[in-house]
DNA sequence: CGGTATCCTAAAAGATACTG
DNA sequence: CAGTATCTTTTAGGATACCG
């Protein structure tokens, strides 16, 4: 069950699953998996895409929003506009602007980044009901660290 | 619906229910929902916890696959063990040793690892499904941005 | 063998100033 | 107002050498 023969016969079906869905090879990380993934993992774009649920928003309003919810770090303007591009290359948000000067520029989600949120709700619900557990395992490990 | 006031009325339930669900405040980082996120969306982690789904492996044989399943790139031994101890940290990965010497390392999935692949996969087959319609938004964004 | 320590590069994120 | 450009800081990740 340990040498490398035994792999290729047990995994060959495995591996190309793994392979075909994570998508390492090839194309590299422009894969639709990691890059959601990715996106789903950085700092704000989840945030982002939990209060575009709630409505569309203007830039200005979104962003004393995200400022609202996470008293301690405060979105940049930068990275406020970088995620939202990112959200939006992807398909999931969707940016609207007026023709008034100075134009008035709105966002929300698009019906796959609705959709997405079923799966993100999902991810975020299994965390809740463990959150004890998690935090147990934590406080053990890092007891079993110091010693 | 733009002004501060209508935000507070209306988002008061929902700025409190976001909040709460990512923890932006006082916890900080060590948030089970920020890092447990974060951690599908690194790297490896994923990777790593899609392969000891499919059973126990020893070290080598594991970073063996990971290579393999990898072409491009390839996990140092660094990465390997720092991203282990992490997943093991948060309880989702089980590390054994046994007493010879040198000692055999091997690592599994928890139960509670187990169960959370079922909601990493829901993600997986959510993006499998948006493949083509997420690649054509790109495709649209990307074109838009070159006039 | 499995892990750690050290050093280095690359990528993410923040601060700030500027522009139509 | 919304976005861009530039610069700096921080963090993720990799290469390598060494240790029990």
């Amino acid at each position: 069950m340990i040498n490398l023969e035994d792999i290729r016969e047990d995994l060959r079906e495995g591996i190309r699953q793994l392979a075909g869905s994570m998508q390492m090879n090839g194309a590299g990380r422009h894969d639709p998996v990691r890059e959601i993934f990715a996106m789903l993992g950085d700092k704000w774009s989840t945030l982002i895409l939990l209060v575009l649920e709630l409505g569309t928003w203007r830039h200005t309003d979104l962003r004393r929003i995200l400022i609202r919810l996470s008293e301690t770090e405060r979105i940049s303007q930068r990275m406020m506009t970088l995620k939202l591009r990112g959200l939006e290359r992807e398909g999931l948000v969707e940016r609207k602007t007026t023709a008034d000067i100075p134009p008035k520029v709105s966002y929300c989600l698009t019906d796959m980044g609705q959709n997405l949120m079923g799966e993100v709700h999902g991810l975020l619900n299994w965390v809740e009901r463990h959150r004890v557990p998690i935090q147990q395992a934590r406080m053990l490990f890092d007891d079993g660290e110091e010693l």
